[in-house]
DNA sequence: AGCTTGGGTTAGTCATGACTTACGGTAAGT
DNA sequence: ACTTACCGTAAGTCATGACTAACCCAAGCT
C-alpha cells in the first residue's frame, strides 16, 4: 500500500488520470466528476475505489453525496520510487555523455 | 513524448517494472535481463521496445549484442507531472487535519 | 563459405480490466 | 411512509495487452 506499485498502475489509465487531475483542482462528488467526463458514473466509482486503495485519493460523507480529494499518500510513494533511480539515472546520463565525447575524439568507444 | 502518459503506462506493468529495475542497477544486454527474470528473451525484447518509446530506457548496439541502460529523459516527465499536483495536494492534506482539528474539538465539521 | 550467437518481429492464445446496464442501499425532503 | 437523489456493487461484454513459439536478420568466428 505504501509500495507505488498500485499508485502507477492506477495512473496508468487514461479515465483515472482525469478523474485524478480534475480532483487536483479542488475536491468534487462522484456525480461531478461523471458530469465532466465521458464515462457513467459507475465507472467512476470504481475508478476512485482503485484509486483509493492505491492511497492516491481520500474521500468523505456528506450527506447522502461523496466527496474525493488528492491524497498526498501515494504520491509521495511514487515520488520515493522515482528518487531511488534518479541519482542512478542522472550518472548514466553523464557516462553516456562522456562515451560519445570519447567517441567523437577516438572514434569508436568502450 | 516529453507526455508522461507513456511513462506510466510503461511502469504500470510488474514485469517492466522488473526489468527497469534490474537496468537501474547497470546497463545490461536483452540476454541477461532474460537470464535474470521469469520470461522468454522476446518477452524482455518487447518490453524494452515499450520502456524506449516512452524515453525510460536507451540502447546502443555492441557488436552482435544491445545494450540498454536507463534514459532520464521519461523519469523526468513523470516527475514534473507529479510535482504539478504536489503544492494541491499538500493543501488538501493540510486542509484535511484542520478539518480533524475542528472535528475533535467540536465534535463536527463543516 | 558455413556455423553460431544474440535480437527483433509475427502470429496466435489467454488473462486482465474498462465499461455499461441493472439492481440494492442509505440519507434527506415531502 | 413514500419519494427522490446520490452512490456502490454485480453481471456480462468487449477490447487491450502480456506471453510463448517460430521465424528472420545481422554480426562475429572457423
Amino acid at each position: 500500500m505504501t509500495n507505488p506499485s498500485f499508485a502507477l498502475s492506477a495512473l496508468a489509465d487514461p479515465t483515472r488520470r482525469g478523474v485524478f487531475e480534475r480532483l487536483a483542482s479542488g475536491s468534487a462528488s462522484v456525480g461531478e466528476i461523471a458530469a465532466e467526463l465521458p464515462v457513467s458514473r459507475p465507472a467512476v466509482s470504481q475508478h476512485l475505489k482503485i484509486l483509493k486503495e492505491a492511497g492516491l485519493v481520500l474521500d468523505r460523507a456528506e450527506g447522502t453525496r461523496r466527496v474525493y480529494q488528492i491524497d498526498p499518500a501515494g504520491l509521495g510513494a511514487i515520488r520515493a520510487w522515482l528518487d531511488q533511480f534518479w541519482a542512478i539515472a542522472l550518472d548514466a546520463f553523464k557516462a553516456k555523455a562522456e562515451g560519445e565525447e570519447i567517441a567523437a575524439r577516438k572514434g569508436k568507444h568502450k
